[in-house]
DNA sequence: TTTGTAATTTAGGCAAGTCTAATTTATATT
DNA sequence: AATATAAATTAGACTTGCCTAAATTACAAA
């Protein structure tokens, strides 16, 4: 392991939380992203910065270096290779798959998640859409627009989403909803943004703002 | 992890070192297979046994429960699927998988490993010859004779190693011994019990007494 | 039966990572 | 400009796992 599993964890929450954002990241998001609290926060700071992976001033937030981006590059390429091994190869469901994927991904060699990325094809994208950085910490442009915000009327193709966890997916399951379905939308209620969309499968489904806000969308 | 990394790496080595044998297993022998020190060790003891995964008496030695037993057979079968999962899909060598599956090995999920063991098929030994055991922690009969005590001219099968380390693999990789291959015992030194044998290539190959008996053999 | 010695355990400490409670600081609001 | 307050940091502790050095203990040899 180049860093320990609770340093990779952080540079990873880091670098998510301040990514394409221009103000530095704060303690308190930093420990509501990863459940603990704004005192470890702190404590780690001081040691990641001390490694030149993050820049960090006291009471002003924190941002990754250019060392600490390319780290939590490295972490976030095993983890969403781990995911497309566990839907594509162990059958996994894309539910299912996010907190293995947080453990397989410390698992520290270069020459491992070589094979694997070779045995899969060399996948861009992970199950829940996201790109898959290459050897060389390059990633290409996200997910972009999401379904909040399109017109009523429109179609769309389901590119991804913006949450991971299990519940939120299991959620879009029970709707018929996952990356790769295509969407009507049939009306978008203008007092709360909520939605009614026809699935490809034919069913209608509501979704409130707050979820088309997590689901991401390309031109159908 | 139902147990620690560290745990489960004492559970195993106490395992192993006392499998198939009367006596309890010595603090030092643990601190030398774990390459850690006796203080260390003894530390560790007081912990598995208050968990009653060991029975532990001071300074008399210890051994695995049946608790214990069940633990270090459940880390064991982990390890032996990744180490199929490393050759057979990854094309991983025999001499490469071992350290990758000590820390493979830790990740905690039941069902990840009832997917692999289907998804490779069940297999029943790992690329060293060693059993796997079953999902209800049951072992197979192992490796059971060694190469040094046979007969000089007699024919064998390779079935296995008695160690999974690297440079000792890659020593019989150079003179293409490997599980499957067939022997023939061409002379056995009556000094110090070195063999000639003729591999299954064609080639002849010296073998000290040191590495034959490292070796396991079923008839051919 | 005493004694020497090697193995083992205990004592005391250290580093990583976490926590709660107390204190400090930036900054928004009078 | 003074002050309130929310966020952040520090102080002090705890756990796990490890270490070295100093006792202890089992047991073999005298
Ligand atoms: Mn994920
Ligand atoms: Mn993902
Ligand atoms: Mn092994
Ligand atoms: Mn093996």
């Amino acid at each position: 392991m180049r860093y320990t599993t609770s340093e990779e964890n952080y540079l990873k929450a880091i670098f998510h939380l301040g990514h394409g954002q221009q103000e530095a990241v704060l303690t308190s998001e930093i420990a509501s992203n990863l459940n603990t609290t704004a005192a470890s926060v702190t404590d780690m700071l001081k040691k990641l910065s001390e490694k030149e992976l993050v820049s960090y001033e006291r009471y002003r937030g924190v941002r990754v270096t250019r060392k600490g981006e390319r780290a939590a590059l490295d972490v976030i390429r095993r983890h969403r290779l781990w995911e497309v091994f566990l839907t594509d190869v162990l059958k996994f469901g894309w539910d299912e798959v996010h907190h293995l994927a947080e453990e397989l991904e410390h698992v520290s060699s270069d020459e491992l998640i070589s094979r694997l990325d070779r045995f899969l094809g060399h996948p861009r994208f992970d199950p829940h859409g996201d790109p898959i950085p290459d050897k060389n910490g390059k990633l290409l442009a996200g997910k972009v627009r999401s379904l909040d915000g399109v017109n009523q009327g429109s179609d769309w193709v389901v590119s991804g989403v913006l949450d991971d966890a299990t519940p939120f997916l299991q959620f879009l399951n029970r709707k018929g909803i996952r990356p790769g379905i295509r969407l009507n939308v049939i009306h978008i209620d203008p007092y709360d943004q909520s939605m009614l969309v026809a699935v490809e499968s034919g069913r209608e489904e509501y979704l409130s703002f707050d979820v088309t806000q997590l689901i991401t969308v390309a031109q159908a």
